[in-house]
DNA sequence: CCCAGCTCTAAAACCGTTTTAGTAAAGCGG
DNA sequence: CCGCTTTACTAAAACGGTTTTAGAGCTGGG
């Protein structure tokens, strides 16, 4: 008791398979009398086309593959994924399409890629010189850019990273801190130490700390999750010339060092400013809420889907420019509670 | 310049489609000198095997489907589903599959269904009477429901829903609470007025409150959503009798309650008690965190996975017993602040 | 020297569709 | 009544793999 075939449904109705599948496909080529009667056999049946063989034969399997560098438990522990998530799904149902969530199997991000039935890929973070991208290439199979440099051969969304960390520094900058801590993030995939974004935003921290004069921060390493942001505020210093103000990758670290600094006795903005990146929604109603830089997470989802399925079609297309960010400042950040600073503006 | 097939690597290493074939699917069965050059010359064209061909001829296809009721936008709202797909990821992972999402294409989930080339289903809140389920049997296909009620053709994962809202509800009345708003869920899909678990939910609560000769309780819907969750708070009376407690069918629901509340001036849980449903992380982090019904999601999403895992390998499974659920009491329920009640115990 | 047994490969069958290239019958103007 | 277009349908060839079948070429024992 196999499944029923396209084989099946024209024997039953007396017709070739090709008349069946007019039937489906093309209605219009088919005599109205026959129509009705394959199309009834069809459902008597419960006759259903094959994707696969349909997907082979079309040459369009009608999915888009996510390409997600880590573990998918890892990854889903960040918001940031549903919220991207929801922009790229805007766009695939309103093209008919369905979304492969590919992580690496087997440790490899190569051999899930080749797995994967997908007419385009949207790839999330991945290194301009991370192999997956060679694979890419080879099959010739469409591919947008999301978080990561922009490249030859593919168009990239990306946000203005350093743009967005230079204005959260500058935030504490003006806020009168001094002494800061950066939480870089660990190395994402065995091949590469960083990713770009993670580099760029790095680069917009230092950048702005630098022209300040500010003190050579000390950095602390965390992981995108609250347990990681918790852990390396553990391994901060405490004592004197401790870091008062602290710039995070992501909201989620940054909401880990809050609680782990409130659960250690410290007073979040009055003793310990700190700032996270993404502005992902549950950053407005954490304790205290959290300033942030925000960048449209569900637009560029949505960017990055429309210019794939522009490019699915055959369009060539150019990478837009860097989506802007923007700091919004909330409760998370204040002067110091006991030092003594020039009068607050505004 | 098309794609590059098993016949193009046969010819260039001057073997037969079969020999290609066996260097990658069955290398023991190829001469030592031979499997090296077809490899290298397969290497060299760049040649992968097309997945559709793959799947077409070894009737599998890695991947298994993730049914989603409803758009992906309204559903990726919810960390409810970032958490289930960190069990299902964990298993995928383990397991070698990629994990393909499934909303209603143009309205349609069963054509969705139709449309997606996958080795099994995981359904979601699916009402057992909804004419997916059809589909689904008549394809064939293995599927185990999550959030559904039992059914006699899939193995089914639950939880305790009402004995969670129970708990939730008898907490609430033993802080003294009469006045209640429950909020429910509004209609999920066009066809069905109401999900399963919402229904289990709604039980638990009316039953909790019945059997303690409770007032009625005022019935607010809100989606699954902190705006739903706000708009439903502005619904409800303010003036004398007003609800002093509200229970919800979702963390985030409630949490947009407790902002609307703050927001409007009222304070939480001095002057408003609210609890969630479901234990997302996030509920931890708010202001004030939230009590709320807990439920193993991660673990729920692994078992469904487990599960169907067992299912696609020809085994029989049974539903298990429903996971249970506990209510972790945070700070966002307590007495009323102006009313005198007897002392509170422990 | 012959034949069994082993290792390897070529060819064919199959998976379930769509698409191409027709064919037979009907319609039509002259 | 004849050639020509239309209409309604179909056989066969893709699509790109895997798996089975069958046979070819060697080796070694009797």
């Amino acid at each position: 008791m196999s499944r029923v075939t396209i084989a099946d449904v024209a024997t039953a109705a007396g017709v070739s398979k090709t008349a069946v599948s007019f039937a489906f496909n093309n209605p219009e080529r088919l005599g109205h009398a026959t129509l009705e009667r394959v199309l009834g056999v069809a459902e008597d049946l419960g006759y259903t086309p094959h994707p696969a063989a349909r997907a082979l034969s079309m040459r369009r399997s009608g999915t888009i593959g996510l390409l997600i560098p880590q573990r998918l438990s890892t990854v889903f522990a960040n918001p940031f994924v549903s919220e991207l998530i929801q922009g790229l799904g805007e766009q695939c149902e309103e093209h008919d399409l369905t979304l492969l969530l590919v992580p690496p199997l087997d440790g490899s991000l190569e051999g899930a890629i080749r797995q994967a039935s997908v007419d385009g890929f949207i790839s999330l973070g991945l290194s301009p010189d991370d192999r997956a991208l060679e694979v890419l290439d080879r099959i010739g199979i469409p591919t947008v850019l999301v978080d990561s440099d922009t490249s030859p051969s593919h168009p990239a969304v990306n946000i203005d990273d350093e743009g967005g960390a230079q204005a959260a520094a500058r935030h504490l900058l003006q806020l009168g801190h001094r002494h800061f801590a950066i939480l870089v993030l660990p190395p994402a995939r065995a091949q590469v130490d960083s990713t770009p974004t993670a580099t760029r935003r790095l680069n917009g921290y230092r950048k702005a700390l630098d022209s300040a004069g500010a003190p050579e921060p000390v950095a602390a390493v965390a992981g995108i999750s609250v347990a990681a942001g918790a852990r390396a505020f553990e391994s901060l210093s405490k004592g004197k010339g401790r870091p008062t103000a602290v710039l995070a990758m992501s909201d989620m670290a940054a909401i880990g060092v809050m609680s782990a600094a409130q659960a250690a006795g410290l007073r979040v903005p009055e003793d310990l400013s700190v700032v996270g990146f993404d502005d992902v929604p549950a950053s407005a109603w954490t304790n205290p809420p959290l300033t942030t830089v925000r960048q449209p997470i569900v637009e560029k989802g949505r960017l990055a889907a429309r210019l794939l399925i522009q490019r699915m079609k055959g369009m060539k297309v150019e990478s837009p420019a860097p989506l802007s960010t923007s700091l919004v400042v909330r409760k998370s950040t204040s002067r110091l509670a006991n030092v003594d600073l020039p009068i607050k503006r505004r």
